[in-house]
DNA sequence: ATACACTTTTAGCCTAACCTAAATTTTATT
DNA sequence: AATAAAATTTAGGTTAGGCTAAAAGTGTAT
């Protein structure tokens, strides 16, 4: 019995999934914060989900909430289908990265099965979006992320950016002119301890990088 | 001020939409019917929708709806979104031409202007719709489409089919089987009186077919 | 240990869109 | 023209998912 969720649901789940980092619970304010809903809703959403049947979330009241499995398998349902969606805008229908995430938004609630499955076969089965994150396979298992912040990185280190932070399109407008895109190779130049900044090479020139910018960008070392 | 308008509503203005043929109106019931929503319901918002602004359509208290321009343009933009998406899915995605339907239903109310505009150039502007509906161009001007029923001809007639009914699954399966789709040619070779049967000669070969299958295909004279 | 600042929850309200049952209006039939 | 049948509207109720304001819990710093 496969259950119908609401639009609003689906929100919930992906957000407590993205803010669950570490095995760490998600707080109601944090949600709030995420969903641009008040604090006191996020409360009454919580508990609704944490007795549906099967239950969807764990919830301890002042402690936060994580996902059940079912929860998880249901948030990894939707990454899937966003992910797949933003490479698909991108690859297939020239959509610009700073783009595709406000449209997948919307459509990863609407798309059949069958959807995800003509695209996903379009693409040759992509395990990457255009921002370097990782689409759920089809059993939905997560490959695993790159968490190491461009921010944590000192000269002379060098490294590759793996994946950056989707969800503010001036600044992936701001990275993709200066060519901070998945796959880029850069080595650290300086870092500053008063203001974080750093000053990197990339493609032979020398940038220089706040915290607000290096801190959305991931790496692997190089 | 473009206004945000919710599913439902959309899905009444286009409801609307299709019941107004010939500048009638539509009944409280035949909405009923075609949203799957009680008649009491379809009143009520039905209201709502004539006291918006601005108003979406006109009501007079037992006297059904008409679309006020502005609602007759938000019709038309869901319908245009609606045809794209199923040429798109059937063209592009490899999508059935019974299964476009649902999956357009759910998608067309979701879209952005821009990925209307992409799968717009990537058909190079299309005309019509996979069951032969003529899509509405960018103005939203609705070409007029084909009225006359294959179930009204009479023998030695002759026609080609230029659309039919897109909301049966079933229908659609059996008629691409029988190769009883837009642009097919076809004689009319008998007419039962007594229960509307039609014997009908398409590739050479002769099929009667019923009113029920007759009713939803729509001919243009050869 | 007390006090103040956050965070979270409770309580009470709101809106959109549905529902059923009962009342009313329109239409059709004699 | 009266009445029966059908269509429509009213009245009152439900649910999901929001809101604000106030109460209560948690944590931190003195």
């Amino acid at each position: 019995m496969k259950k119908h969720l609401t639009r609003a649901t689906k929100d919930y789940l992906k957000a407590i999934y993205a803010l669950s980092v570490n095995g760490l619970s998600a707080s109601t304010n944090d949600l709030a914060k995420r969903l641009n809903i008040a604090a006191a809703s996020v409360t009454g959403m919580i508990k609704r989900l944490a007795q549906t049947n099967p239950p969807l979330v764990d919830y301890r009241k002042h402690h936060g909430v994580t996902l059940t499995p079912t929860g998880e398998q249901a948030a990894l349902e939707i990454i899937r289908h966003h992910r797949l969606l933003e490479t698909y805008l991108h690859d297939s229908l020239g959509f610009s990265w700073d783009e595709v995430h406000e449209e997948a938004e919307r459509l990863e609630h609407v798309i059949s099965e069958k959807f995800e499955a003509r695209i996903d076969k379009v693409l040759g089965h992509p395990t990457h979006d255009p921002h370097g994150d990782p689409i759920p396979d089809l059993n939905l298992v997560m490959p695993q992320k790159a968490s190491t912040r461009l921010s944590t990185l000192r000269p002379p280190q060098e490294a590759i950016i793996e994946r950056v932070n989707d969800e503010d399109g001036n600044l992936l407008r701001y990275l993709q002119e200066k060519s901070l895109v998945p796959g880029s190779k850069l080595k650290i130049r300086a870092h500053s301890p008063f203001d974080g900044n750093l000053t990197l090479e990339i493609n032979g020139e020398e940038i220089i990088l706040g915290p607000a910018v290096t801190h959305h960008i991931f790496i692997k070392e190089a």
